[in-house]
DNA sequence: CGCATATAGGACTAAATTGGTACCATATAA
DNA sequence: TTATATGGTACCAATTTAGTCCTATATGCG
């Protein structure tokens, strides 16, 4: 069906709820604004925080906080902050070793599709898919 | 990793081993040729062709053929009729049902970015992923 | 007709992935 | 020094996906 993982889909919601330099945020308030469990929410934050969209501070009074603003967090970079690389077949990944790699004579189209998708994802920002108001406009080249 | 199932990708190659119009071909040759089992071949075939991309013959000297020719038939085509209709997040499916619909603010916002996916999937063909000379050229709008 | 060939459809099992939880170590404020 | 909160990792459960099998039906041909 091609979707993105639902911690993923989660992780967006927790950007969402997140600020940018103001005081850090528990996980726990968090997993209570967005109704999820603490553990759940834990998890996904650390990720993010690897990634480096996020930053935390320990300790009483600690939590997270975003890096950026949300205008500059392309949909692009939560993604692979959640899933890694985003490869459309096994052959446009890097890695992948899918068993007809001998067969196939698509490796190179899909990793231009996925070049192309890649792209799309990186021109849409957090803050735009929250403003139900604003069109999305994308500029895409091959 | 937004990747599409493996089934799909056999798929792609399945089609790209078929003609339109010439002598039907038997899931066992096709198997021989793209180096799958016999099973999983005959599997796919039968999901491709309920969607409508190939048709059948029975019996002796039947098998499959596609429907169109591989410059008619867009990635989007193959993928949603492996898969079904693309919904990058739950919400941006009309059928999905993710716990956390009360506090999404993101579901129109999604729903606009799988449709720029979509478009951008239907603007490729299978003839150009299959044809490594030549550019593939998308043009997108919001 | 009767046999060999080949798909139609659906049920079933096994494998892989993902979602979700728990635990212990470390850092910080007061 | 105590309460709070993250860091890291390992683990189990649930779901999804891959892959197989079986029986019914259709077709060509001697
Ligand atoms: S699809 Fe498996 S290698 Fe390209
Ligand atoms: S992300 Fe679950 S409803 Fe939008």
């Amino acid at each position: 069906m091609i979707k993105m993982a639902r911690l993923t889909e989660y992780g967006f919601m927790l950007i969402m709820a997140l600020k940018k330099s103001s005081h850090p945020v528990s996980a726990e308030y968090l997993a209570q604004t967005v109704g999820l469990e603490v553990p759940t929410v834990s998890k996904i934050l650390k990720q993010l925080r690897k990634a480096g969209l996020l930053d935390s501070k320990r300790g009483a009074y600690g939590g997270y906080f975003l890096m950026k603003r949300k205008r500059d967090i392309s949909l692009h970079e939560v993604i692979e902050a959640m899933e890694g690389p985003l490869a459309l077949t096994e052959c446009a990944d890097l890695n992948g070793d899918c068993r007809l790699i001998d067969h196939c004579y698509m490796s190179a189209g899909m990793r231009r599709v996925n070049q192309v998708i890649s792209q799309a994802l990186q021109n849409v920002t957090v803050s735009e898919i929250m403003d139900t108001d604003r069109k999305i406009t994308l500029q895409l080249k091959s």
